[in-house]
RNA sequence: GUGGUUUUAGCUCAGUCGGUUAGAGCGCCUGAUUGUGGUUCAGGAGGUCGUGGGUUCGAGCCCCAUAUUCCACCCCA
């Protein structure tokens, strides 16, 4: 049998000891605060059917779904298939029924219209699962990669933008990264819409207003000049989304923009709201901005909108984002239930962590606390009472191992030792032919010989 | 989907104009330093040069295809 190089899927990650344990540390942060926040778990299928993925995250977004080969008799479907293939998307149709989700606020949506009469609204879950997206792997994205959604279904109130806002800053606080949280409204983005040329061209304003950061003003009014925008448009355009100031200075400068758009004032008015109760709740100021080039490319926000991006570091791209939909479960047939939710990207926040050396020295630490070295080598030493110790050691939840392998007879403790200090294991026992035990501090080399109990003490602090 | 880039020892990488037996550092293994991590010394193992074709007397190096890495665009966490 040929040998084969093993490999992994691109844009896919195996994750060792120590990257699990960082991994775990992050999840942990961002779950102690969803749950103080009053949040409760659920978790979703891998897969989901298509018809429940595909046309809720646009063209560009059905591109990237991962579709999964149905198993059975594809052939005799497609030949006994009245239709005729026109293309590969209807190809892929045919031969597929399900597809890896793409995110968790789709299956959210659709757990809650299946679950409607058992949930208590509003309804506040978190969810942290990986998500999979067919996508080209570059800095900071990946085809397999973990969020960590928290959404509120069944209320219109804006105290859940606060709390939202709040749990953003208290995760990033814990994780010691300093960010800033954007805001925007996309009542706001349609009121800009409606004064600049009209509420149709909400969407391409958006995509190209959302560049800003990138390409620069320069860039936007080039692509929105080809789109057929007028100067005076593209100008006009600008002396909105570039009103500088204090956020109350912002929004009253943009009202008198936005006079004539029902729907702009509104927004207005919600961010308003945002903004005078932020800081209430909290004795942390918010690092919070308003930012009203800020679109973001899921289309079915419709409210508040948020993106999180780390200060420091060289990942451009954001590392959180969310915003309230008013009717995500209208299009699984439940009408009128408004949501707002938040994301943290896990993998993201872990390339910031580890490029800023941010994650905390403890977690390098090996598993074991302890590390029983017994010469093996000697015909008739007695192991029971090292096996007693080892037994006892763990009752007491103290981590603990036993040196398993041949050793060297002329240097019966060099491998041993060896294997501790590169496991980072920080006491050895050593256990010798006069049967008794030493308790080695490898961080030291302090050793001191002391009884059974003397040791699980000394192990115990 | 578009454009670029990477791939050689376990790891990080050299490898000239296409020319004899493909190298270094680190790591690993064995031994010495007279019971225990380190240092030093001596020795050793380890390669289908990503894969498949092609050009050539001759390919790690040139050509084609393909996979893969990383990066930018599009889009996004």
């Amino acid at each position: 049998m040929a040998k084969e190089k093993p490999s992994i899927p691109k844009g896919t990650r195996d994750f060792g000891p120590q990257e699990v344990a960082k991994r775990k540390y992050i999840l942990n942060t961002i779950e102690k605060v969803f749950i103080k926040y009053g949040f409760m778990p659920i978790e979703t299928p891998t897969m989901e059917n298509l018809s429940t993925l595909t046309g809720k995250y646009g063209d560009e977004g059905d591109k990237l779904l991962f579709r999964i080969l149905d198993s059975g008799e594809t052939l005799e479907k497609i030949r006994n298939s009245k239709f005729e293939i026109r293309n590969q998307n209807e190809f892929n149709n045919l031969i597929a029924e399900k597809g890896l989700r793409y995110d968790l606020t789709v299956p959210f949506a659709r757990y809650v219209v299946m679950n409607r009469n058992e949930i208590t609204f509003p309804f506040k879950r978190y969810q942290m699962q990986p998500v999979w997206r067919a996508d080209r792997p570059q800095k900071g994205r990946y085809r397999e990669f973990w969020q960590c959604d928290a959404d509120v279904v069944g209320s219109d109130s804006l105290l859940h933008e606060l709390d939202l806002i709040n749990i953003y800053q208290e995760v990033f606080k814990g994780l010691c990264i300093d960010v800033e949280i954007k805001i925007n409204n996309r009542k706001v983005l349609a009121g800009i819409a409606e004064v600049v040329k009209g509420i149709e061209h909400l969407n391409t304003i958006a995509v190209a207003i959302d560049k800003l950061d990138k390409i620069g003003k320069e860039g936007v009014s080039k692509e929105l000049t080809e789109l057929g925008f007028t100067i005076s448009e593209i100008e006009n355009l600008f002396d909105i989304i570039t009103i500088k100031g204090t956020e109350a200075e912002m929004l009253e400068a943009l009202k008198l923009k936005l006079q004539n758009s029902f729907e702009g004032l509104v927004g207005i008015e919600e961010l308003a709201f945002i903004f005078k109760n932020i800081n209430s709740s909290t004795n942390e100021p918010t690092n919070l901005k308003t930012d009203f080039s800020l679109a973001r490319g899921l289309s079915y926000y419709t409210g508040c909108i948020f993106e999180v991006a780390a200060m420091e570091g060289s990942l451009r791209s954001s590392i959180g984002g969310g915003g309230r939909y008013d009717n995500l479960t209208g299009i699984f047939g439940l009408d009128g239930v408004s949501g707002v939710g938040i994301s943290f990207g896990l993998d993201r926040i872990y390339d910031v962590l580890e490029e800023l050396k941010l994650f905390p020295e403890t977690l390098s630490q090996g598993s074991s606390k302890v590390l029983i070295c017994a010469n093996n080598s000697i015909e008739n030493i007695e192991l029971a009472p090292v096996l007693q110790l080892l037994g006892k050691l763990r009752n007491e939840g103290i981590a603990s191992e036993i040196y398993t392998e041949k050793i060297n007879v002329k240097k019966p403790l060099e491998k041993p030792i060896k294997y501790a200090s590169s496991k980072k294991i920080p006491y050895a026992i050593i256990y010798t032919e006069n049967e008794t035990l030493k308790l080695k501090n490898l961080e030291t080399g302090f050793q001191e010989e002391l009884s059974m109990e003397e040791i699980i003490e000394r192990l115990q602090n």
